[in-house]
DNA sequence: CACGATACCTTCGTAGCCGATATATTGGAC
DNA sequence: GTCCAATATATCGGCTACGAAGGTATCGTG
């Protein structure tokens, strides 16, 4: 496997965190959990999808017909569960790390324009 | 420019967030804000600083002597600030969106493994 | 019967990252 | 006095995920 994972990707763990979807499914649940700012193409979402497969983090379910159209749903497997825990703790530590830096930056900022101390 | 932001990428953002690296610097101070879990290679260094300037992210100063060895700082723009900020809420929201899928998650294992209601 | 939505899949180009390599200086070990 | 590690910069080639675009087929609606 190759972490990180790139923000796709990830998007498509967590869509299949809360249960199995078939992969137009995944297209939207991702849009949807993005605030429509993450447009998937089919393209990403296979090659993911595929990708994921060989590295165990999904597993795909037999094809179905719904409606006289073939669906095939993915899960999440037990390492795809852990490897989505694991990633949404880096993006969490990335994002604090962040701020606090961000934070240093603006009382730097605010001590010049106000003309403070050292 | 390129979004979302690759890892390596963000971090130089934010080692770069508190003040002016030079890019060994920058290297250590990743390593620092990562708990020495992203070991940033030169490749990667100059790579990212070289796309970054060009996108007017971050800004080059000029080549000091320091103790017989070169140094070149390079210091955040307006825009890279702004754009280390947004690169950070993204980050939040998705470690938040993925937090949440995960409690439906551990909700449905709790409520079947407890035989609860469906 | 044409068209848009649903649903799947493939191919190709691009771009960022990693590994390796190169160069030069300082400073400590022996 | 000489070697090696650390500091510090930079370049090059390969890999791989992603995005854009296109292709196939079915269903519902006008």
């Amino acid at each position: 496997m190759d972490l990180p994972l790139r923000e796709p990707t990830f998007l498509i763990l967590t869509a299949l965190a809360a249960g199995p979807l078939h992969g137009y499914a995944i297209i939207a649940e991702v849009s949807t959990l993005s605030g429509a700012r993450v447009g998937l193409r089919p393209g990403t979402l296979y090659g993911a999808l595929d990708r994921l497969t060989d590295d165990g983090l999904v597993e795909p379910g037999a094809e179905e017909i719904v409606d006289g159209r073939r669906r095939r749903y993915y899960r999440l497997t037990d390492a795809g569960d852990a490897t989505l825990r694991a990633e949404t703790a880096r993006l969490r530590a990335n994002a604090e790390a962040a701020t606090a830096r961000l934070r240093v930056r603006d009382a730097r900022a605010a001590g010049k324009l106000a003309g403070g101390f050292a």
